[in-house]
DNA sequence: GTACGACCTAGAGTCGACTCTAGGTCAAGC
DNA sequence: GCTTGACCTAGAGTCGACTCTAGGTCGTAC
């Protein structure tokens, strides 16, 4: 059992999986692949201690993961906060870039719901009017 | 060398990939899956002969990717067009999930940009104001 | 003293969606 | 008659992002 206190005197990898949402094994393989900004520190057991700020940055990327950031992008985002100020550049460079992909795929999914809308009004209408209509013109989107 | 012809005695796999931006390799790759709605025909060689229907339906396959549905819930979908009038209650069930999915995807990325814009701005104010400024409170969302 | 649960490492396995390879057919052009 | 290019099948390989397994440690509860 944890004794689960409000205060943060470090924070077991169970309740950091809590926290998040990622799985035990998923925090350790985000480690690994210096997802991690501070690296995690250990007890006397080898037992991994992470702080709130290790929270927070975890947050941060599953937020940049949830938009479509691949690993390698956000490990490389991880590495110049790492290295400190300075980068602010490279750092805004990377950002934008990520932005206007997620632009790019809101603007992709918004079209296709174009489509699934044109469905959905087909086979409304389709059920509004007749429960076996013997024509289909569901098929062709222009039709 | 094909002769491109603008009427539609019958498509190659090569003119299909061309015209919808899948590979070759995709294409035949569809077909085992079922993702294709009427079974493709062949000539006395054995090749594929697609239709401008075949290449249509493709097209709605193709947004339906983008906005990631599955492939077997398209090869779902398409058994469904195939077996003919009489099942758009499930075929409107089918995409008013979908729907929800992706409008589901459109609020996440949305918030992610709120993030993301929030990044931006740190980094253009850190920019405008200095170019090496020692302070980075960049990492904690709500700093 | 032993069972339990949470943790550890290293490395293998999974899943979805392709992508590629090997080995072959076939028609047209030289 | 030989090369070229587009096509064929069956099946193996790849990639990203986990997820799981094997085998082990440690501290507390019974």
């Amino acid at each position: 059992m944890e004794s689960v206190r409000t205060e943060s005197p470090g924070l077991s990898i169970g309740q950091v999986a809590e926290r998040t949402g990622l799985s035990v094994h998923a925090l350790r393989f985000y480690e690994r692949e210096g997802i991690i900004e501070q690296a995690v520190r250990r007890d006397g057991g080898g037992r991994r201690v992470y702080t709130e700020y290790d929270v927070a940055w975890l947050r941060v990327c599953i937020i940049l993961r949830a938009s479509g950031m691949p690993l390698p992008t956000i490990r490389r985002y991880t590495e110049m906060v790492r290295q400190g100020t300075g980068n602010e550049t490279e750092r805004l460079a990377l950002m934008l870039e990520h932005r206007d992909r997620v632009n790019a795929q809101i603007a992709q999914l918004t079209q296709s719901l174009d489509l699934i809308n044109h469905k959905v009004g087909v086979y409304e209408d389709i059920l509004a009017a007749n429960p076996a209509d013997p024509s289909d013109s569901c098929v062709i989107p222009a039709g």
